[in-house]
DNA sequence: CCTGGTCTGAAACGTATGTTTCAAACAAGT
DNA sequence: ACTTGTTTGAAACATACGTTTCAGACCAGG
């Protein structure tokens, strides 16, 4: 029995090329051949496009789900020393950062793919990912509502979105944003740089005054959910 | 001569079919069917694909950048009472609302069409949207650098596109989102009230504290263009 | 050295798409 | 009313896609 590598260079290539091209955009014969492969070997396999898509996600956001969960677990362990809101923050970045071993693969691309994954073709993809990740983030915004205990866990659902989107945005877009940011301004900014800006923007906004004026928006809890856990934002 | 108001039917179908599903998987034919129009009449009236993308983009965006750029020069006009960042966010929502006229075409059509321009097809609508509107969101940059003068203008810059970036995500992904909250939370948000969040959460953004260490990054300022202005981040 | 299932290579299939064609219908100018 | 240029309708075209097929290559186990 072979030993497939050829699994790991489709995803590979794939994985790149979604990212740099969106879904409908990336036929498997481009894919194929930029891993050097067979064309067939997709639908061998994976089975489907739709198949492989999923796989690719599984493989980058899978180890990122588990390991921030394993982090927030701990995190949730010692409730003497809840963790600050820049502490959230910075525990998404570490843990993205943790789980990119494979070449080439820097940050931009898991920002752009999780990106497309809401923007993209409103369906199979997100409900996969919905009941797939959405433990972690009900966690996640556990945490967060006891880091902001002043804002209303619904407003909170939403800032927290509103961060998603700024990031995974400016990540979509980051190779032209370098290059007009160096044209208008003279200076290089890494990633990394950018990602550092961002934490400070991110905890302001999400610590910011509630907005929040009608009173039943105040005072809307979380609500104990018992069947399976349709989210949509995971991360 | 027949006056064409199958231009405007496709435009609209084009518009809405676009938003709700991107411009890949949207084919002409569910275009022309869903405008009560041949199939023929795009590439009759618009050339092709592409070029009726563009007009798309120019219908919608247009108006509102000349609109945009008009309330802005009014204001830079009298230099006494200088806008503050949260009247700069207002001006951006109120320009929007003022610029939809059509029916059935609320706020987040407009800005999930945004988000896709950028997300989608680095291509042509991107280039097209960067010398089209580029002047204005160079002005608007400017009035923000006077707003939030201890920040450093390229830090401003990246800030500017990650409020763009949670805008554009969270109102591409509305409809789910706010489905989502009601389950969750037991509460209907309704678009204007998510658009109110979001006002405090960037505006909060954009005033904390730098987070810039490099003193290059700290100093550069932005460069007077000459030539024709290449800019992504337009609106 | 066979032999079994696993995997690849090359080609073909069916379908959907963007685009083109061309005759017919229509509106306006004279 | 007739003609001319403009717009539509229905069909066809070429291409690209996802998927399937199947003969054969590969590589373990006997």
């Amino acid at each position: 029995m072979a030993q497939s590598e050829t699994v790991e260079r489709i995803l590979d290539a794939a994985e790149q090329l979604f990212a740099e091209k969106g879904f409908a955009e990336t036929s498997l014969r481009l894919i194929t051949s930029k891993a050097g492969v067979n064309l067939a070997a997709v639908n061998y396999h994976f089975g489907s496009k739709k198949a492989l898509i999923q796989a690719v996600f599984s493989r980058f956001l899978g180890p990122f789900c588990v390991s921030l969960d394993k982090e927030l677990e701990r995190r949730q362990a010692k409730p003497e020393n809840k963790p600050t809101l820049e502490e959230l923050l910075e525990i998404l970045v570490e843990q993205a950062l943790v789980v990119q071993p494979r070449s080439g693969n820097d940050l931009s691309i898991f920002m752009r793919l999780l990106g497309l994954a809401f923007s993209q073709s409103q369906g199979h993809l997100r409900r996969y990912l919905e009941d797939m990740y959405g433990k972690v983030f009900r966690r996640y915004m556990m945490l967060v509502n006891e880091a902001a205990p002043r804002i209303p866990p619904i407003e909170l659902f939403w800032r927290v979105h509103f961060m998603l989107g700024a990031a995974a945005f400016s990540m979509s877009g980051i190779k032209a944003l370098r290059a007009i940011a160096e044209t208008d301004f003279g200076v290089n900014t890494s990633i990394e740089q950018v990602m550092r800006l961002m934490v400070p923007f991110l905890a302001a906004g999400m610590r910011a005054e509630t907005g929040v004026t009608d009173t039943a928006m105040a005072t809307a809890q979380l609500r104990p959910r018992n069947k399976s856990t349709p989210v949509a934002a995971k991360v």
